[in-house]
DNA sequence: GTTAGTCTTGACGTTTACGTCAAGTGTAGG
DNA sequence: CCTACACTTGACGTAAACGTCAAGACTAAC
């Protein structure tokens, strides 16, 4: 298994994003799907990179952070030295997250009290017209 | 109180911005400092909107956007209706900022795996180096 | 009165992340 | 053989979010 691939049309429409886009994140080194004669092959390797690429722009980072968070996975046969590098950077991209949820959590919160205020002066409108 | 404002200058240090940012961000129209002369004077209500700008950013959302989610706070004294609307749209923000967290949540769970593995080879090759 | 510092308004430049042609290749169908 | 379709590689265009001058105004200090 894991020998399927996928055409760059088929990945387009899995993903929602365009062929050029697909290029676009392989010149910058973000995937490398196999090549026969011109076309590309996308494997399930690929389509893993590519969801982690769309997840991390949702979360604002660049393509350049992301292809940096891309190397934290996909460690393959390192050395230790290696290893301990990878493990490193990602305890500080976790810090980061964390830190991000933690940000993410008071922005809901407040935006949670807003409403509740916006509710408070709704509710008043309603008495004051119907008094 | 209240009444106290700040020059440009004040702004970028205490933001760690630019000058050419903040001006940017007025004629996007997601600031509106006091006009004095020339001179800008901003003031609280311009800092707590510049705090959330930037946290928008943070997360990842255009300035387009944030210009849009700035209006869903200091509503003013609006009418049933558009307080009713930005209520509305105030849920579906909120929706979103839910969303967002529980993906990042997905995304830290799955990190804090991935770093267990690379642990767990990191201890592997500690015992065959011992061993 | 001139130097220094902070502010102002243009206006062009830059980076990122693609969009949008143009022109060609290769394969399958009628 | 011709058409249609999916793919390819350039190469130029574009929107967003500023950066980076240039040139001038105004204020305080010496």
């Amino acid at each position: 298994m894991s020998e399927e691939t996928y055409t760059i049309g088929e990945m387009c429409k899995a993903f929602d994003v365009t062929p050029r886009a697909l290029r676009f994140y392989e010149q910058k080194e973000l995937l490398k799907p196999i090549r026969e004669g011109q076309h590309r092959h996308y494997t399930n390797r690929d389509r893993a990179r590519l969801k982690l690429i769309l997840r991390g722009k949702r979360f604002g980072f660049s393509l350049a952070e992301i292809r940096e968070l891309l190397e934290l996975y996909y460690v393959g046969d390192g050395q230790k030295t290696q290893l301990e590098a990878t493990l490193d950077a990602a305890e500080k991209h976790h810090v980061e997250l964390v830190e991000k949820r933690e940000e993410l959590t008071a922005a809901i919160g407040e935006l949670e009290e807003h409403m509740t205020l916006v509710r408070r002066m709704l509710a008043d409108k309603g008495h004051r017209a119907a008094g």
